[in-house]
DNA sequence: AAAGTGACCTATT
DNA sequence: GAATAGGCCACTT
């Protein structure tokens, strides 16, 4: 069975070191995680890296927003958008009704 | 090998 | 706020 067509590459590795330093209850937005790999400008790989990632590593990806301080839509239906926000509530940070959280209050700032 | 796609961002209108 | 445009890179077809 195909869970992923090509290894993870040195790039995939950089954007999830930096995700596994991201402290509980704290989020980072794609952006500044691609910043923090020493890759300004590059949010959508941040997000490609965590497509790419095995359900069952122990990498915090749940804690990875997008700009609007909003869970990311997925677009091939994987469905994983609610136990994201499970994954968040359940480390204390506040969502409300439109599905959004404060980043101002929750962004990580290392 | 060229074109399409994607868990995105910023700046501008 | 919403819609547009441009930018970025890896992966698939």
């Amino acid at each position: 069975m195909k869970v992923r067509a090509a290894p993870p590459s040195s790039t995939y590795r950089r954007i999830w070191d930096v995700v596994a330093r991201i402290p509980k209850g704290k989020v980072a937005t794609y952006g500044q995680v691609a910043a923090l790999a020493g890759m300004p400008r590059h949010a959508r790989l941040a997000g490609y890296a965590l497509h790419a990632l095995p359900l069952d590593s122990r990498v915090p990806w749940h804690r990875v927003v997008n700009a609007k301080g909003e869970v990311s839509p997925r677009r091939d239906g994987s469905g994983h958008e609610h136990l994201q926000r499970v994954l968040l509530r359940k480390e204390g940070i506040r969502i409300d009704r439109a599905g959004r959280l404060d980043l101002a209050r929750s962004r990580w700032r290392p």
